[in-house]
DNA sequence: TACTAAGCGAGACGGTACGTCGCGTCTTCTT
DNA sequence: AAGAAGACGCGACGTACCGTCTCGCTTAGTA
């Protein structure tokens, strides 16, 4: 790991030869794309012909790109970044509330219609799992780094398995936004429900378990 | 020739003319779609052609009776049924246990290859919904009856949001079972650790929050 | 062969059981195809289901009559006659015309709409030969008439080839109405001058005309 | 770069854009279809797929080039040519016999084949009479070369009709050959036959035939 | 009068072909 | 070489008819 290695870098993989791939076509591609789940096509009903076409591009330079229909949605999907929200960092109880409101239904960014369409579009394309992961690790570390607050200044028991914690936080929010419905409960879940539902499992028990 | 023929044939609403559907080309065709789907064809994947072809039936005879794909999904779907787990009846955590596992990692049966799938449709097919509601409501059922004979003996605390519970249980497993990984575990869920972290939440408490 | 032969056929082919077959349904079928023939459909596009349907009657009621289209067709077109133009009988060339006159581009009766779609469809279903050869039949006896009375008179030549004179006058005027447009000739042929122009060939030799 | 480039891109009607149409193709599917109707297929039984499939070609290929079925016949069946049979010049009769005999029951090319199902097609497909005439108009220009030289010979009258008299040659050839049996005849026209009656219509008044 | 056998309308049946659309690849000319 | 354009072989779509097969109901002649 030196300072030369970038020009090296630069020398090794030396220009191919030829004209160079137009990064003008390939952001008019991916936003093609967005434009079109963002309008409500429902992903797999998303023809590249169309694609080609809302981006004024052949349907070849789609495919020097991308092997299949697949690998493009899931690079297309990968630029979508929602902004996390701003943790006021007074109580963990109000922190986590926070955190799980975007989840539910959806804000109205255009990512906020795209990626519940992704979740479910996964199954379909085992690649999209990287994707989401990729755009949801930033979130599940804020609410990683909250509870390990709550474990430091005490607020919560130190034993906190929280992996299993968030997974029962966030679990039902999601499943609500990917369906529009939740399964298991008779109207929506509030983030404020779940947290405080499960709140004696999480502070420092009086009573041993 | 009485009065009452009429009423009758108005109750008994008076059979259409022509030759009745055949109910053999009805469950053949049904077969079909669940016997593609059980061979791992993605549901979306599914050509009608095929069905007619392994159902040996006319395309036509399969519109006669569907508008398209997707309802035809929704009737075929609708048909499966999963035995409910036997409960030991003698733990809370025991019985909830057992009711959690089949949702996860599925099972052997051709319904839990195909009950994953039908979650992941329902965004494209809002048909489907009612359809896993009509499923999963008997499951849903045994699970609040166990919750609540838990309550009534004593091992679980009064005022239990049985609702909020059953989601948080559930959720992490279905969305597991959805994806084929879980997104907020780093291993799969089993379902005693579900239980076991949410425990000190069910139980009365011995401190107040 | 003896006179009883009938009365025996009558006995021997005794009313078959059941219902017998409904000469109204018959006459429907016939009707049905006959207009919608009248109406333009190009005869092979003729479809069952539409003659059923213009006619309100099952489509077994068909063909229990007639084994296929094209058996319907033959018996359908086989009940249409136009009447025999009346003849002056003055003179043989006015007689050749008036007989000529209707072959050509077609009259108004719904048979005249019809006929030269059935020339056209023998070659497909050359059951249609009989039919066509029923339906013309009288008037090729009528010209024959016309010519031998020609003879008779001095008019015409004793050693005239009735069947090939007949031919030369007809085939021009057949064509033509097939077609609708006669492709050996610049604009339509009028009987007069094919009569005209055979003439000389049909008078006895010495006498110019 | 001249002035000049611009006018002659006009001229030249500037190339399409995209890969041109593969003539190969084009090709390989007016060849099925007349594989096909030479092979005996009923010219409107013909199937586009079966074209496809002989052809080695996606239907969408045939469609590209042609709206319909009858838009591919037209053009298939214009690529048709038969030589025109050689005249030995010496004698006008012999002349009008040889031009007339292929009319008749057909030789052995395909074309020959194909034809008369042409002329029976008119009637369904107007479309098809540019073609016929297109075919035929070489055969009628010989036809009246042998008349008008038989004028200028002194052979055949001055005055004669040309187009009645080929009309009336032609047209008992044709109809016969279009439904395989003339109806005005009780056997076969032989153009002999035909040439001799209306002999004594074409030669000068006075002399006998 | 009741029975029986066929005809009746309706319409579903397994098929075949239609004409359209999108796939992923290819072939052309232009940049 | 990459660009756009668009044709290529393929295969599924949903529709229309084919000729056959049930249905429940007449509609006769026979018993």
């Amino acid at each position: 790991m030196t300072i030369v290695t970038g020009a090296a870098a630069e020398d090794q993989e030396r220009r191919a030869p030829g004209r160079p791939r137009s990064a003008r076509a390939e952001r008019a591609i991916v936003d093609a794309v967005l434009d079109l789940l963002a309008e409500g096509v429902p992903a797999d009903a998303l023809s590249i012909e169309a694609v080609a076409g809302r981006a004024a591009v052949g349907k070849a330079t789609i495919y020097r790109r991308w092997p299949n229909k697949e690998a493009l949605l899931v690079d297309a999907l990968a630029t979508l970044k929602g902004p996390l929200p701003e943790l006021a960092g007074e109580s963990v109880r109000d922190d986590l509330v926070a955190l799980l409101r975007p989840v539910g239904r959806s804000s109205l960014s255009r990512a906020s219609h795209i990626l519940p369409c992704l979740i479910t579009e996964i199954k379909r394309s085992p690649g999209l799992l990287h994707v989401y992961q990729k755009i949801m690790e930033p979130r599940r570390e804020a609410m990683r780094e909250v509870l390990r607050r709550g474990i430091d200044s005490g607020e919560l028991r130190e034993d906190l398995d929280l992996e299993v914690v968030m997974a029962m936080l966030v679990a039902p929010m999601l499943a609500q936004s990917m369906i529009n419905w939740n399964p298991w409960l008779d109207r929506d879940v509030l983030p404020e429900r779940l947290v405080d539902a499960i709140w004696p499992a999480i502070v420092p028990a009086a009573s041993p378990r």
